[in-house]
DNA sequence: AATAACGCCTAGTACTATGGTAGGTATTTT
DNA sequence: AAAATACCTACCATAGTACTAGGCGTTATT
């Protein structure tokens, strides 16, 4: 139950371009260079994000990324569900579930799933790249409990 | 980031034993023909739990499994951190993490993960098996927003 | 006009995890 | 003795992960 590298490698080339937004283009050189990431693997993801229109482009010299709107309009959530296809945790929880089971109303653990996905979600909802970039997560308290 | 089905069917034969909680015991033929599951595969999956003595068990005829106490005292958490490894949805929010990346520190992401990791945790060590027997988990309101 | 730095696209590849299957041994009741 | 069970090890096919490689089109700079 692990987020891939690519969904995390995705999210911090956001952060880093949220960090530059207002300085022109970034070129994906120097983003794999800042985040110590193989170019050639970043230049697989960073379609998913520009193609979506997450991203504006220019080619040639001098060219690159830069986010088309402001960090704050930016959910994590958003850009994990274009990265990893969906938060749901489990197939059976999936809005597109064509591979649903034909139980889930019997099923004891479909409304567990269920829930946990939507705690997921909402959770990747609440954070934006702004977030992120201003380091506004509180990691408060009960932070060496087990996982 | 899914729940591979090690995790989820181990979950379902755990309710199963809930459920057949003071009927002596189970055999595996009879869980697999119930859950509909290949009875070879989850002969991988149950001493997993067994050997955590999370089971009871008899050999030979008549064999089979039981759970060692009452479904109450189940965490869904600690079946699934048997199965699945730990609850961690990012290599570098595990407790043990051997390849951590030196820069945590710096990581602008990073609490995100933890901060994630923490309340899936706390989700899944607040239901029982007893729980998923007795159907208390509630889909309120949001069910259907975007996962 | 040439060139170098860029984005963009398609393939290939090594490794690992997933989701099983198969066959046999040990144990216990009937 | 037989049948039904747990238990154990090995094997396997497929898909996903995490890359690497090569080449083409684009564009500012010289």
């Amino acid at each position: 139950m692990k987020i891939s590298t690519r969904g995390r490698y995705a999210l911090r080339m956001m952060v880093e371009l949220a960090r530059n937004q207002g300085d022109g283009y970034l070129s994906l050189t120097e983003i794999a260079e800042n985040q110590g990431i193989s170019k050639k693997y970043l230049e697989q993801i960073i379609p998913l994000l520009s193609h979506a229109s997450y991203l504006k482009t220019t080619r040639g010299l001098k060219g690159g990324y830069r986010l088309s709107r402001a960090p704050s309009e930016y959910k994590v959530g958003d850009v994990l569900r274009l990265t990893e296809g969906s938060l749901a945790l489990v197939v059976c929880a999936c809005p597109d579930r064509s591979d649903v089971c034909d139980k889930c109303g019997d099923c004891p653990t479909y409304p567990l799933w269920k829930k946990l996905s939507r705690i997921v979600a909402d959770y990747l909802d609440g954070v934006t790249l702004e977030d992120l970039v201003e380091n506004r997560i509180e990691l408060d308290s009960l932070d060496d409990a087990a996982l």
